[in-house]
DNA sequence: CTGAAAGCGCTTACAG
DNA sequence: CTGAAAGCGCTTACAG
């Protein structure tokens, strides 16, 4: 097969097959009506021709890009992949191809693509400030929130897991089936409302039970600084019978500074993390935590907003539930029961 | 500020500033002469009109899509965060948008985009075969390797680490300084050239130092496999001192098999591993494996890719350097030295 | 230093 | 069921 390094353009495949290129648009968007004798003309020229549209020219036309945004801050931890592999795989079943864009404050950002160049985005958790959401939404740009509610006043649609309910859940059974009273939080970035309604359900459970020693400490999603608290309390002798760690990363820091502090989990202090990453099971002693389906929460968010680019509208709120997974990291008190 | 919700043409802009449309142009992509002048009256209606500059229209007229694809099996592994991150910023750096592409079996690819919606593409390891390269370097469309080496009569650049080097100074270290002699080799998947080179490595050096007996056992680069091979092989009563694992997963999964069957890293069978993913020192024991430059080099492949691009040459191959770093799951026996 | 105009490869009413 | 033509928003020789 010889080719030619030019690609074939939809006025090659027109000549070849006889027709116009208005016919041609047609059968290759399969929009229209076109008999099938010329339908099949027209599609044996593609295949000869090894023709495939032209995005830019089709993006010109149509006003679409057919691309979808995924706007993060980092690219970091474990987290980060069923998310993106969930959001690739529902978007490509939607005929969407997915344009990556991190926001770290060393990008240079030279490109005022990522922004403009897809026909709507999905913001992860902190990935945009609320100054450059409000300007998506003067700009009618389409845009989901993964991992993250609308600023005040914006009604953005967003899909997350059931934080709250999740850490109740979990300090629930921490308090109740295991006997802990002596419970700390590991609390993630400040401006991630994972880590927020996490721990807002943390202290509901205490509350609920009576206890009012609230212990919270920063995490920031993190092994290393996870692990740096946890040693530091350590070495205060702060009392604690348990560790709730933000995520799951932070439980990974949490049960290093126990064990290197020479105590044990779950003997010592219990330690629970949250997201079940696929490591968590792995863990010595396998890690209790709560389940939260990362990557049906981003299949999801494609969902929402290829809705909301088609037909203008989406779900104001999806929230996923999350689920606790009890395993060996929380023990039980010997006094218990 | 009230704002229209059309976006801006260069059209909006041109009026506004009282010039061509050809002269916006010049301003905004920095080419040509324009005078002092003009240029500040067109940067000011630029920011009033809030202009960005459509890049399918753009894509379209200059023959240039400025995104870049990154072509990819899976989204798996601890792995793939520093490859993208890598990718990503260096990709803005040279002012690309990257597209992220999987090739699942079980993805429908109705985009035909993916391949041809950027000015070139990155392939990782096994993400496409033999025939799609050949087909893409027959278009001439601008390729780079990652982690693999081109198919026989096909010259792609790549980009790639010392797999060869690092594997044999990691079996070097363990016969030499740990004294091990019963050393088994967990390889990945079998079209993954990182496990293929480092295997040859682990031969080289057994063969260097006399031992010839040689056992290889599948990994597949996965936690589950390489636990239930070294499972196998200890219900087996094989004779190891230490197991080199082909990567870091495989490693994590030598230490749980060796660990269940009640046996201790090192003392019983040390562990070994390579990438030193994040997690590696992190592990009880702190894991003994072989640095990989993974960000620096998916950077390396994208600067390639825009030499390519723009100057239509590249570097035919570039092979990081790959590092030992000794921690503790090699141990040392007792009875050497 | 600046502008008029052709052209990039499509889609989409509009006719017929 | 099919085609001619306008237009999407840019870039790029070509004039001047």
């Amino acid at each position: 097969m010889v080719m030619n390094s030019e690609r074939a353009t939809i006025e090659d495949v027109a000549k070849r097959a006889g027709v116009s290129i208005a016919t041609v648009s047609r059968v290759v968007n399969r929009i229209g009506t076109v008999s099938e004798k010329t339908k099949a003309r027209v599609e044996s020229a593609i295949v000869e021709l090894n023709y495939y549209p032209n995005s830019a020219a089709r993006g010109l036309a149509a006003r679409k890009t057919y691309t979808i945004g995924l706007i993060a801050h980092e690219i970091d931890g474990e987290f980060f992949q069923p998310m993106l592999r969930g959001i690739e795989r529902v978007a490509n079943d939607h005929g969407y191809d997915v344009l990556f864009h991190s926001t770290r404050p060393d990008a240079r950002k030279r490109t005022s693509i990522g922004e403009h160049n897809a026909d709507g985005v999905i913001v992860f958790a902190n990935g945009m400030t609320e100054d450059q959401l409000l300007n998506f939404h003067l700009q009618n740009f389409p845009v989901v929130l993964l991992h993250r509610t609308a600023p005040p006043g914006l009604s953005l649609p967003c899909v997350t897991v059931e934080n709250q309910t999740g850490a109740r859940m979990m300090v629930d059974h921490l308090i109740e089936n295991c006997g802990h009273r002596h419970i700390a939080y590991l609390a993630g970035p400040k401006d991630h409302e994972d880590s927020y309604w996490r721990e807002i359900g943390y202290r509901e459970s205490l509350a609920a039970h009576g206890i009012d020693e609230v212990l919270v400490g920063e995490g920031r999603f993190e092994i290393q600084a996870s692990k740096e608290t946890v040693t530091r309390w350590i070495r205060e002798r702060v009392v604690m019978d348990a560790i709730f760690a933000g995520d799951d990363e932070s439980a990974l820091g949490a049960i290093l500074a126990v064990n290197e502090a020479g105590l044990r989990v779950p003997d010592d202090i219990a330690v629970v993390g949250f997201d079940d990453i696929r490591l968590a099971r792995y863990l010595t002693p396998p890690l209790t935590t709560v389940r939260a389906p990362i990557e049906d929460a981003a299949a999801e968010a494609v969902n929402q907003l290829v809705r909301l680019i088609t037909t203008g509208e989406a779900e104001p709120l999806t929230m996923l539930p999350t689920e606790l997974v009890v395993r060996q990291s929380c023990g039980v008190r010997k006094d218990h029961r």
